[in-house]
DNA sequence: CGGCATCCTCTAGGATACTG
DNA sequence: CAGTATCCTAGAGGATGCCG
């Protein structure tokens, strides 16, 4: 197994040993973009700027305290741009900055494939529920 | 708002859709393997085959529990291979499928990405912290 | 409208002990 | 060694109410 760590080190580099080990701070900002609510969002405002309500409505199932919480993490990462107008009744958008595109791109590249290999899975599972009954 | 979900449809097709729709069955499969386990495992079987305990020591900080709980998910989506031998001590080796290398790919992708913005991100959290700091 | 704050529930997830 | 079963806690996450 030293041999296989060593040549995964080599094939790709430094990054696999950073993320397995659980010091690495990218592991935090990793979970807050792949996090439930955090994908979502992050697709939704791919789309183009939204408003709380209208952002919430998009993301359906999100509840008001965690698009809020989600936005506000995404945000001090750099990844969410919040504009904030104070007049009455306030009026708060939200968009993605140049980061938080880049993010949403990758996440957009997974769920695409995912979708795709949504029938392979599908029978995976089948079978695997097939053997597991079986036995 | 009506114009952004339209567009975004235009450009993107129908995916983005099904995934904020909350009945899309794609949505579990996709919290798999983007979990906090998930992912990590998935990354460290793209290094090769690890035996349950080896595998369990390089992905630093799962417990026992999750991480027969995450192979479980991941083997009935058919991204993980399980090879058992029964003998005594048991010997149980674990790989990626096909479908598990492209989702590892994916993933690896993401995360290289992360670890190279990651100055951007805390730049950007410095910056947050400090202006929520003078106001 | 866009939030905090509060309360409550439920499950992810860790620790421990046991089995084949 | 590779789990399963049990117990328990911490945090995710929902519902409600109030405020600028």
């Amino acid at each position: 197994m030293e041999d296989q760590a060593a040549l995964a080190r080599d094939d790709h580099g430094q990054i696999i040993f950073d993320v397995l080990a659980q010091a690495c701070p990218s592991r935090e900002t990793m979970e807050h973009i792949t996090s439930r609510w955090g994908i979502l969002a992050l697709i939704a405002l791919s789309e183009g700027t939204y408003r709380f309500n209208a952002l919430r409505r998009r993301v359906s199932g999100v509840s008001e305290k965690m698009l809020a919480q989600t936005l506000q993490a995404l945000e001090r990462d750099g990844m969410v741009h919040r504009e904030a107008q104070v007049t009455i009744p306030p009026k708060v958008e939200y968009s993605l900055t140049p980061l938080g595109r880049e993010a949403a791109r990758h996440l957009y590249g997974l769920i695409e494939w995912l979708e795709g290999e949504m029938p392979s899975v599908m029978d995976a599972r089948a079978a695997h529920d097939r053997s597991r009954a079986g036995a």
